[in-house]
Order: C-alpha cells, then sequence, then structure tokens
DNA sequence: TACATCTAACTAACCAGTTAGTTACATACT
DNA sequence: AGTATGTAACTAACTGGTTAGTTAGATGTA
C-alpha cells in the first residue's frame, strides 16, 4: 500500500515538477476552452494532482491564468527578438522574422488560441492586456519599426508609418492559424500539414515583400 | 390595477417584438462575455422579458447562440455583396469592397466579436462554423475571387492566388479590431474615432493596393 | 519535532433549463 | 348579449447539476 504511494506525483521530492504539470495543464485548457470555460478540476485531473495544490500554488483560476500568460509570451518574445537581432540586411531580416514568427505561431496552437482569446477579453477588461502588452508587445513593435525605419533608409522599403503597417503586418502572419479549422473544413485539406504551412510561409512573405519593398514585384527573375 | 399592466412587454401585443428584443440581447450578451461567459439570466433581464420565454422562442442557449450568428452574419454578407455588384472597373471595385467591410465591422462591434470567438471555437467544435461558412463565407470569398481574377484578366492586377490572397486581405481589414483594446492602452487614442478610422481605412486601401496592383507603387503623383 | 507538500471531502454560489401555472384575447356556443 | 372554451404569450419559483474555492488533516523529509 506504502509502494503503491511511489506512483503519485504528490509529497515526493521536487515540488517544482508538481507547480510545472499545473502551469502546462492550464495552458492546454485554457487555450481549449477559453477562461470562462477553463475547469479548474479539468486542469488538476491532466495534471495528475489534486484540484486544492492549484491553490496552493497560484492565489486563485485568475492569477493561474496570468501565469499562463506570461508562458507563452515570453516564448514569442525570445524567438521573435533573436529573429531580429541576427546581422543580415533589411530585406533578408524581415524574412527571418516573418518566418521564425510563422513558425512559432504554427508550432504552439496554445498560444495562438491564448492570445486571441485574451484579445476578446481585452474588450471588457484591458488591466491584465495592458500588463502584457507593455511588457511583450511593445519590445516586439519597437524592433519591427526599427528594422523599417533602417530598410527605408537603405531604400529597401517604401517609407511607410510603423503604427500601421506592424499590426498589418502581424494579421497577414497570425491569421492563417485564425481560419486554419474553416479553411480545413471547406477545402478538406489540412491546414496545418508541413506542405501547407511552408505554402503559406512563402504566401505571407511574398504579400508583405509585395506592400513593402521597392523593387517592383514580380521581377526575381 | 389593471391599468398598470399595459406598461409590460408581455401577453399583449406583439410577440415578435419580444423575439426581437431577447435575439437582439443575446446578441450583445454573446458578443460581450463569449458563449461559455454569456448568461441567460443576463439576456433575459436585458430583454426586459422573463428568462423561460427565452425557451418559448429557441431551443435552447445553443439555439439561440446559432440564432444569434446568422443574425449578424447575414448582414456582412449582403453589404459585401451589394458592394462587389457596383458596376466598376477592378481598381475601384476592390477599394469600394474594402471600405464597405472596414466600415461594417466599425460600426458593428458585435460582429467582430463573434466572429472571432466563433473562430475560437471551431477549433474544438467545426460543425457550427461548417453551416455559416458554407452559408456566409464561401458567396462572399467567390465574389473576390472573381474580382481577382477579373482584375489580373485587365492587367490591373498582379495574378495571384485567391486562396492566400482573400484570407490576407480580410485579416488587413479586421485585424485593426481585433488589437484595438491594445492600441487605445498603449497609444491613449481612441482607435474607433471617426479620425482614427479614416486614417486606418486608407491604410489598409494603401497596403493591399501596394501588395496587388501592378501599377509602380508610391507613383501617385 | 518542524515544516513543506499534498489530498479527501466539503460548501456556498451559480446557472441552464423546467414546471406549474397566469393573463389577455379570440372564437364558438346559447 | 353573455358566457364558456381554447390558446398564444408570458411569468415566479424551483431543481439538479456544476464549479471555484476552502478546510482540516495526512504524508514525507530533514
Amino acid at each position: 500500500m506504502a509502494a503503491l504511494r511511489t506512483i503519485r506525483l504528490g509529497t515526493r521530492g521536487k515540488p517544482e515538477e508538481s507547480r510545472a504539470a499545473i502551469l502546462k495543464a492550464a495552458v492546454g485548457e485554457f487555450a481549449r476552452e477559453g477562461v470562462a470555460g477553463a475547469r479548474t478540476d479539468a486542469i488538476a485531473r491532466s495534471a495528475r494532482v489534486n484540484k486544492a495544490l492549484l491553490y496552493y500554488y497560484f492565489k486563485d483560476k485568475e492569477s493561474l491564468y496570468d501565469a499562463v500568460l506570461d508562458e507563452v509570451f515570453s516564448g514569442v518574445r525570445a524567438a521573435v527578438q533573436n529573429a531580429l537581432a541576427q546581422p543580415l540586411p533589411p530585406c533578408e531580416r524581415l524574412a527571418v522574422y516573418i518566418s521564425t514568427h510563422f513558425d512559432y505561431i504554427a508550432s504552439n496552437p496554445s498560444y495562438h488560441r491564448i492570445v486571441n482569446a485574451e484579445f476578446l477579453r481585452a474588450g471588457r477588461d484591458p488591466s491584465r492586456m495592458r500588463r502584457v502588452a507593455q511588457q511583450y508587445f511593445l519590445p516586439i513593435f519597437s524592433s519591427v519599426s526599427a528594422l523599417l525605419k533602417e530598410g527605408a533608409e537603405s531604400g529597401d522599403f517604401r517609407p511607410v508609418d510603423p503604427i500601421h503597417f506592424v499590426p498589418s503586418m502581424i494579421s497577414v502572419i497570425a491569421f492563417y492559424f485564425t481560419t486554419a479549422p474553416i479553411m480545413s473544413v471547406l477545402t478538406g485539406f489540412d491546414p496545418m500539414s508541413p506542405e501547407r504551412l511552408a505554402d503559406r510561409r512563402a504566401a505571407v512573405i511574398d504579400f508583405i515583400s509585395a506592400a513593402l519593398f521597392t523593387r517592383t514585384k514580380g521581377e526575381r527573375k
């Protein structure tokens, strides 16, 4: 009987593992069901942990959700900042940024769902989104703006207003994943297959390049 | 006592008014709180009607939500189809379409929230989205595709693949409203003010034109 | 022993949906 | 004309199941 105990996650060694398991389970549950739809029981079950343990490590459901936001947003920020720091000329750096951002979303389905859900929440309660925006979006926005400025000065890019261009760009990168569920239904194909993703990645780079580069389009030999 | 009665909505006259009041209240509530977050009590209160009346007119919460989807989606479809039917050359017709779609979203905040929430739901339960897509999105997609083809044949547009270009275009049109809550917080301006909306509308048309038109950009005198 | 980690069992609040009617008015019968 | 009967429209009050969060205590470890 005491031997069976050792199977359980609880009580034994690494408490960090329990915390991490809860957080990971919470990311999945919040992404799948949204904040209002997420069930704390489901999170506990999926983390193989007693529900009360959620409240031992996190104040309440909302605080757990805050931790989830930090978890997922710190991921993109790191990936994107790394891409933008590459020592490359503007055109290539832009392409690397787009690819990186695109691939991050493609390989982290939870991330995209959580961002969208949070944008919806922001309408009613902007406080959380304000923090996230300051901490994670603003640095990305600044770096991309700097890249646009650099490209305009070197003559590679049209001069554009970042405040309009950056959101437009991001929308083209991200929207594919928003519409993937219906695309799947309408076309019968799987929009998340490697081939389709490669196709789309190319189309996104083409679309943004066409909108931004000074070089006349359709002229790459 | 009998005189007071005439104030109430119930029992007497126009039952259509009650149904419409419920539907309208439901649009607002579902848009504000999402499907999981929406409360039937709140809908009833906001419609000034007893909760049981929701179940008199609609089977259950889900059916009411179906009716809400039809209500909001039939609106865009009508507006957009009308714009696309204008007897104009491709470039102008595209601009009219973009403006119309943009303005519809701008003046129907509930619509945008419901679309986004529904896209999120579609990941888990595509059945509802399948119906909506067939009935409302497909016609729009077809009309815009036809316009793109026509423009390519007349030499006004680059030849593009609608399956990639149409979603990209719509993303640029719509994404502004998704990010409006944080923009408001980050910039301190109201993104929904008439001036900002006019700005953004112009930026959207510029972005899409740059990505699509064969005419070299930056050359409008 | 002292402390951190963890749990079974509980509770108070909430919420979708139901029930058992009431009200106002129309139509039919006398 | 007056009265019974039918019915669409509507409501107050309830129910059963769910859910976030708590409590009191058990378990392992140093």
